[in-house]
DNA sequence: TCTTGAACCTCTAGTCACTAGAGACATTAC
DNA sequence: GTAATGTCTCTAGTGACTAGAGGTTCAAGA
């Protein structure tokens, strides 16, 4: 058994941020010393990994909940599971592509103007003021 | 003159978000009728769609604060523009690079499992169990 | 056993860039 | 004149935390 520190720096999610889980109801409610401080095992240590993984792939609070539904219910059918994995990856490949129109333009626009002008001939103010000035859209 | 909603068609920017970004102080505070509504000129709708714009592209309600500051000096130097404008591009950049990562790591993850068996066997869940099923950093 | 200092507790509020809703007032079209 | 639509301010909610206040508990050393 192990306090919420020791948690902390072992699966790298700061205390509040556990806190904040649980909160959630991502992670079930700790058991408490006599004197009301969390304590965890290796069970906790599993499941705030998971979680932390699952975040750092850009996975939703209420995606993980799902996941972790699934996770308890080891005999129920994993499609829910695969959609959401599907999803998320849908959802990635999304903001890619709309950050690489981004990205398209904001160099475009970065390299119309090298700084030692004065604002008023600047190529990036021009820009941002002008739609028209882009060639594409993003 | 025309009000907040004919402001809101052409720019496309939701009323209530005309009015954040008065209060934000993007925008001055507009003129109003007898009644206390809010009116808009040319004025106003060109930099409305500055800030429209410039959101679109990423950049922050701080950011585009320093961009209007240097608007309404065409006198100074536009260095500070493009540096704006450079940061926001390396934003996006690394923005790019992470959600490249994401994306291997969730089509691997995503193509271990059919979603027809039950979830004790789901290799997505097992792969956010353990992140040493992971085939690079992410 | 006592003391100190770090870690822990709860609660509230702040972050960013909006969005939603309530309840009241203004404008416009007929 | 009336009815419908638009606008006003204000408060609270979103997601996923983060920061801080003010108080309590724990573990280690004397």
């Amino acid at each position: 058994m192990f306090s919420i520190g020791e948690l902390s720096k072992r699966t790298k999610v700061k205390v509040p941020t556990i806190r904040y889980y649980e909160e959630m109801g991502l992670l079930a409610e700790a058991e408490r010393t006599s004197g009301n401080q969390r304590r965890y095992d290796k069970e906790g240590l599993e499941r705030l990994s998971f979680i932390r993984h699952a975040r750092d792939l850009g996975f939703s609070i209420e995606a993980i909940s799902s996941l972790i539904e699934l996770q308890d219910h080891p005999d129920r059918s994993c499609e829910a599971a695969t959609d959401i994995a599907v999803s998320q990856l849908a959802d990635v490949r999304a903001k890619i592509k709309r950050l690489k129109l981004l990205e398209k333009e904001l160099t475009r626009i970065s390299k119309g103007c090298d700084g030692h002008g004065v604002s008023e001939d600047c190529y990036v103010l021009a820009s941002l003021a002008d739609h028209e000035l882009c060639e594409r859209e993003h």
